[in-house]
RNA sequence: GGAGAGUUGGCAGAGUGGUAAUGCACCGGACUCGAAAUCCGGCGAACCGAUUAAUAUCGGCGCGCAGGUUCAAAUCCUGUACUCUCCUCCA
């Protein structure tokens, strides 16, 4: 949620800011315009208000006095009429500036590639090489299947598309990735939590999911809608801190969880159709920060630092890119992506997200805490993926595949198997 | 799923229709070399609006949340969330 006093303030840099993000100018005007007529309503009830707390404070003595009051009451039956037709007026107004607010994206930083599409942004770094085969690299369902270690098939018997078995050597070899990214993300400091994967309305609408994921269908809702499966970790994990204040001495915060994510993938229909890129449930350990305003950008850095280790870690080559202004999630004021090296489609996948949602997030769920001045203010948020566990074992099952079929185990991951180094 | 009880300021805790007691905490002052204790005074989150360069002042709101009744609601009515206890069920 943006500041409306800074809207007010300020209707020109946010109109100019958010036309990056493919916002029309018209839907600043309107707000604006439902603000003033909210202030105006305001102003005029008030003055109502004020006016019969102090006839009723009369009322209330002559009563005491066990004197005649009736004229003062009946003359506050009509102000009280009229209060009730503004506060209807007032509230009708309040909504038509909330949704119109709560539809409004972030601000994006200074230095976020501007473009109204996804093309355009910026490659920051390129580490590692594209591993070269001496053979035609096969893609990572291919080689799964083959082995026998995922099973799409039953998968679409038992569920639908875009779900997946994982069985044996595959099921652990997930199991030993995501075990390895929560002992690492421990050792830099993240604490590591389990939490629900149903969530409420207001959990979903303090990180910015809802209105829009709820309008375009892109979760799941279960119990008649009072509850949404969680499409990352990062909705629990903000959440938690949801209306409170936290002591400034607690700051930086840093946690971890790993959980399912599920997405409907509405809209996505015929993209990444085969494999574990675009499940409508994978797995995913999910690292969020919460920070003062001045931290927030140094923590991005860290963040995606520490992101970037994970793949350096596994010994797979990646980049790292900042989104344009229009490719980022809504809720972010900047995203560095990192997208790992798939060499049966030579491309460069995302496999982490790393955002800054400065207090855009933190405004819709109220999380605050105090300066050294005392006074409330709101935190920082950052999300970044730590990493998704589906799309690193497809990375690993290409990157590490041999001619034969089998695939070796990351160094780093053998103590997670056992010991084991191939899968055969 | 059923029955009951509860939810008031940072904390504790009164208040059954007349506009939020009191205590602790906190802030300021007095006393003191200083502190503690004591005394005096203040302070009731957050939020919204008006005036303002700002500090600030005034007003609204405010008793889990949302509605309703009333001139007036912490108090009465309806709905709802959460917590606790019991029953049922379950891992």
């Amino acid at each position: 949620m943006l500041d409306i006093k800074m809207i007010r303030q300020k209707p020109d840099f946010v109109k100019e800011k958010l036309a990056q993000r493919n916002v029309k100018p018209e839907m600043i005007d309107e707000l604006l315009s439902f603000d003033a007529k909210r202030r105006d309503l305001i102003l005029e009830s008030e003055t109502l208000k004020a006016q019969r707390n102090e006839v009723s404070d009369q009322i209330g003595q002559l009563k005491r006095n066990k004197e005649d009051a009736s004229e003062a009451i009946n003359k506050m039956k009509s102000v009280s009429q009229q209060i009730k037709d503004l506060d209807d007026q007032l509230r009708e107004v309040e909504e038509k500036q909330t949704s119109v607010a709560a539809h409004l994206p972030n601000i994006p930083a200074t230095e976020v590639p501007v473009s109204l599409t996804e093309e355009g942004s910026e490659e920051l770094r390129k580490v590692g090489t594209p591993k070269e085969f001496s053979f035609q690299p096969k893609e990572h369902y291919e080689i799964g299947e083959n082995l026998g270690i995922l099973n799409f098939e039953r998968a679409a018997k038992v569920s639908g598309s875009r779900f997946v078995y994982y069985v044996g050597d595959g099921a652990r070899l997930e199991r030993a990735v995501y075990n390895f990214f929560l002992d690492q993300n421990n050792k830099a400091g993240f604490t590591e939590m389990l939490t629900p994967y149903m969530v409420n309305e207001a959990s979903m609408y303090g990180t910015g999911q809802f209105p829009k994921f709820k309008e375009t269908k892109a979760g799941y809702e279960v119990d008649d809608g009072e509850l949404s499966l969680i499409p990352t970790a990062e909705v629990p994990l903000v959440n938690y801190y949801r209306d409170e204040v936290i002591p400034s001495e607690q700051l930086p915060i840093s946690v971890t969880a790993l959980s399912p994510a599920f997405r409907s993938e509405a809209g996505s229909a015929g993209k990444d159709t085969k494999g574990l890129i675009r499940l409508h449930q994978f797995n995913k350990v999910e690292m969020v920060k919460i920070t003062k305003p001045e931290d927030s950008w140094d923590a991005l850095e860290a963040l995606t630092h520490h992101a970037e280790e994970l793949l350096q870690l596994l010994g797979l080559s990646y980049h790292v890119i900042t989104l344009t202004t229009s490719d980022m999630s809504f809720t972010a004021a900047r995203t560095n992506d990192l997208e790992v090296w798939f060499p049966a489609q030579a491309r460069y996948r995302e496999i982490s997200s790393c955002s800054n949602t400065t207090d855009f997030q933190a405004r819709r769920a109220h999380i605050q805490y105090r300066d050294d001045d005392g006074k409330l203010k709101f935190v920082h948020t950052l999300n970044g993926s730590g990493l998704a566990v589906g799309r690193t074992v497809a990375a690993i099952l290409e990157n590490y595949q041999n001619e034969d079929g089998s695939v070796n185990i990351p160094e780093v991951l053998q103590p997670y198997m056992n010991g084991q180094t191939i899968i055969k």
